[in-house]
DNA sequence: CAAAAGTAGGTGTATATACACTTAATTATC
DNA sequence: GATAATTAAGTGTATATACACCTACTTTTG
């Protein structure tokens, strides 16, 4: 005869205390906060957050883009990009013009833009490398093509 | 003779095009929204963010927990929690006391807290199956360590 | 070609996140 | 024991994020 827990739902979650941390989720996120921090506070002298270098550098990388090939690239939604990018243009990083398809915008990465990048990047490359060494060469690729399969994964449904 | 570029310091990032695309938090940041868009997805139903579940799963895990030491567990700033702590205890999922030393707050989670968790749980249960199914068990394990490892990388500073 | 369907983007609103600074309480130091 | 140093937490402000809904424009279809 089996003891009744209270009637919290508690017998359905019998492992829960193993279970939970292993939530890819949290764990993922987790890491997303404890590496965002990092890489803010090298980036700081440089006026640039990590997701405003983020987004400039993509920008870089892709030419003239549109908003929704930003977000598909980034994996952001669009309203987030629309207004990450309004604090971009406001500091004349990117330009936003109108295109032929007049429902479009086209990102363009301004001079300053370039200049900004630019600057920033020594302070990326030496937090990037600081991880890379951190982590060791293979397992730094083999986070980065596994963190690859999660983001497919997510994207296939 | 080398060609000069325009003086964007262009010429300071010549591997930039190979080398931004592997941006560590970069590419961290964008599988966790890629997966908090799937599990916030399917725990919609549940009433709660995976973001709110997470903290009542720790709440749960650890038992009646300070600000600072919830703050320690999942890497986050403890003003952040704060504010996330807030919309749980309006919503009576948590109970902020004081604790014998007054500067303290003691986080305990409510029967109704529980009881949401218990909600939840199925939903992230299948979640969390699908997405450890989809990188098969090995890689998600390793996946995981990676990321503590990336974490405590983070820490050592 | 006109109406319908589809596509690109933005607004309103809400949560998540963190830094600089502040307040309140405890512990250490003379 | 009073003052200084330390510690726990919160506020003000700003960026990051996404959903529901809306507007404007283009493409499809009768």
């Amino acid at each position: 005869m089996a003891k009744k827990e209270p009637d919290t739902g508690e017998q359905q979650i019998g492992k829960f205390y193993e279970e939970a941390p292993a939530c890819a989720c949290f764990n993922i996120r987790k890491a997303a906060r404890a590496i965002s921090q990092l890489y803010d506070d090298v980036l700081r002298p440089s006026g640039l957050r990590v997701t405003q270098f983020s987004i400039l550098a993509v920008t870089k990388r892709l030419g003239p883009v549109t908003v929704t090939r930003l977000a598909e690239e980034t994996v952001t939604d669009r309203t987030t990009l629309t207004r990450n990018l309004k604090l971009l243009a406001q500091q004349r990083l990117v330009r936003v013009a109108p295109r032929e398809d007049r429902r479009e915008r086209e990102i363009t990465l301004t001079d300053r833009g370039r200049a900004a990048l630019a600057q920033a990047y020594p302070f990326w490359k030496g937090v990037q490398a600081q991880v890379a060494k951190g982590l060791g060469p293979e397992r730094f690729r083999r986070l980065l093509s596994d963190l690859r399969t999660t983001v497919a994964l997510t994207r296939t449904r």
